[in-house]
DNA sequence: TTGCAATCTCTACAATTGTAGAGTATTCTC
DNA sequence: GAGAATACTCTACAATTGTAGAGATTGCAA
């Protein structure tokens, strides 16, 4: 299948994160779940939930007369669709300028920097052996 | 002012970045310079234009009875706004994280790591250069 | 001066998103 | 088995966003 680009909205994020967490798990258990961070009550999770069902973001599985959400995307690509967008919209879907940006603009502790260059010292030489074989 | 964190939509990205090839400038020159990208008419744009203006992302000054619009928001800022929305939503808000992800997620070619390493190295022997003073 | 072309204003409408109440069904408890 | 608790269904509504038509204005060309 073609690698869609999910866009999840500030209140679908919400939710699959609590669904990631439990399960799966019943629209009750995520309300409660999402309780002090948003305050919704069950009629709007449940709603919301099931929009997103439609939308392919979660499934459902009924046992007698409960139902039970699961995610139907990972958070792997619930994140890459976020970047997706990023990179797409504010940096014409160039990915290095973006990460450039983000050097520039946030400041990163010394620490958080050489994690970062180590990693990149590694994919690089990952990127070596594999273009020698 | 506090730094606020501008989202904008994916039609806000457009016009705007047509403004700032072109500020200060008319709704028909933007609806022009859209025309192949979107085919909004006039109408559309206009109406987009206002809205954006109300939200305070654009600013206009009129002359005579043409109105004449500029942002009022730098790219940066839009930039920034947007990392920040990624950020916050698919990364609990860690920056760190997300360019990690970003290294793993998205094949980079050497040249790009090591342009990314190059660009760390700098910013680290700033920092410590800094942290000396 | 009369009319056309360019521009603006006003209004509208559908889809999406956040939000939730009211009523229905099911199940547990006493 | 009746009432309480739990979970579900259905419907609705306001704000935002994408989309645009119809009509009013105005300035220039003939």
């Amino acid at each position: 299948m073609a690698k869609k680009n999910y866009e999840l909205t500030e209140g679908e994020w919400a939710i699959i994160q609590a669904v990631w967490k439990n399960e799966p798990c019943a629209a009750p258990t995520v309300q409660e779940q999402l309780e002090d961070q948003k305050s919704w009550t069950y009629s709007t999770v449940k709603t919301m939930m099931d929009r997103m069902v439609a939308k392919g973001l979660l499934k459902t599985k009924r046992i007698r007369n409960l139902i039970f959400y699961r995610s139907a995307i990972t958070k792997i690509q619930a994140q890459r669709g976020e970047i997706m967008r990023a990179v797409k919209r504010a940096f014409d879907g160039a990915l290095t300028p973006m990460m450039q940006f983000m050097l520039d603009n946030h400041k990163l502790s010394q620490k958080q920097l050489s994690e970062l260059e180590k990693l990149i010292k590694k994919k690089r030489a990952k990127g070596r052996a594999a273009a020698k074989k």
